[in-house]
DNA sequence: TTAGGATCTAAGCAACCGCTTAGTATGTGC
DNA sequence: GCACATACTAAGCGGTTGCTTAGATCCTAA
């Protein structure tokens, strides 16, 4: 077995294990095979015949278990968003600088680890039904704020420098986002590498 | 005539502006069309007639003047990683440190003024052809090379702290990129204010 | 044993896709 | 006036799309 190898298997774990409440199993089959095929063709590009077909099923088996295709992508997303929001929750830390760290290493390392769900969570908003879009903008400002707050705590503390501090949380969340789009499993640097990185950088960034 | 109209013929002025030497006119007007419809519903979702349509012209009109929708795609990809590869060519400066603000500072302002054309340039790029996937890839190599020989710079004079060069390169770049995902003509920050913030936070992230 | 619900497949429908064909208008050189 | 290239449109072709229908199979409980 690769090393490469070896990563997917990773990979697919983590996958498993980050659905593992969606019943039943054909059901989460089917969850992770759209996110895989949304993640690597764009949702538009992605056929229902291409779900089932990962999954193993009939085209028709996709129906049973969602109502739509666009159905498929709002669990992805919601399941996606609120797993994201909860790396923004309770962050350790002593003071503010190590929370931030903290916050900043985590939220870097879940979108290169989790890039595959990421994706879709972060470019295919757009093609969610306005209904199910604004319950996903209503858990991104949850994770807007989450952040502001932790960069905020610093400011009144008077261990950061930020004069526009939504400017600053803008930027922060920006660079961590973005993660998912260029990360990739074959690369040099580890999801925990590319966390310890980031929160260098940040720290730099905002500290007086 | 209201703030927000002055704004988008501001905008549609840039992007006449941005394509002035794509002949025919109608050749151009579909160029337009097409970026605009890619950037708000993505390449799969926007059907050659949608295009057409915007363009004012017959669904066939677009096959006079290109091979295919994919065609369309690629000049609006190569166009805008020529233009945004041109953005960090020659940037002034008397030092390294000016030198690397303002470079992110106008990549980062470039990335807010045409988000529209940034947008399909970043996200959609595997809906290319492998052939001119490949000639885009090429164009970002550049891109890259560019901020790195930059920060390169400052490091060698020793007034930067970049332990690992790629790293800090791919951040800076993944920080001024991801403004075209989240940027929007009525939020309150201008591309300059835009430039400017992200040139002061890269500058404190860099500086030893 | 068997009724009944849950889960699946084979087949296919109406709508839409990218793109082509055939033919029409327009302008230009001679 | 006429030949001819360019730029366009109306119509439509073959293939694909999301989704539905009708029916087969399986599991469980009485």
């Amino acid at each position: 077995m690769t090393a490469q190898q070896v990563s997917g298997q990773h990979e697919a774990e983590l996958l498993d294990e980050m659905w593992r409440h969606v019943t039943p199993d054909a059901a989460r089959r089917m969850l992770i095979a759209a996110a895989h095929a949304f993640a690597d063709k764009g949702y538009h590009a992605t056929t229902t015949r291409d779900i089932a077909s990962l999954a193993g099923m009939s085209p028709a088996a996709v129906y049973i278990h969602y109502r739509s295709k666009e159905d498929l992508l709002f669990q992805i997303s919601k399941i996606g968003h609120e797993l994201s929001l909860s790396v923004l929750s309770d962050v350790p830390g002593k003071d503010p600088v190590e929370r931030l760290s903290n916050a900043v290493s985590s939220f870097a390392r879940w979108h290169a680890e989790y890039h595959t769900t990421a994706r879709v969570v972060q470019y295919e908003l757009g093609a969610l039904s306005p209904e199910h879009h604004a319950t996903v903008v209503e858990l991104r400002r949850g994770i807007e704020g989450r952040m502001r707050s932790i960069i905020a705590e610093g400011v009144e503390a008077g261990l950061f420098d930020a004069p526009d501090l939504r400017g600053a949380t803008l930027a922060v969340l920006s660079l961590c986002i973005d993660v998912a789009r260029w990360y990739q499993p074959t690369g040099k640097r580890t999801p925990e590498q590319i966390g310890a990185l980031y929160a260098d950088l940040v720290r730099r960034m905002l500290m007086s």
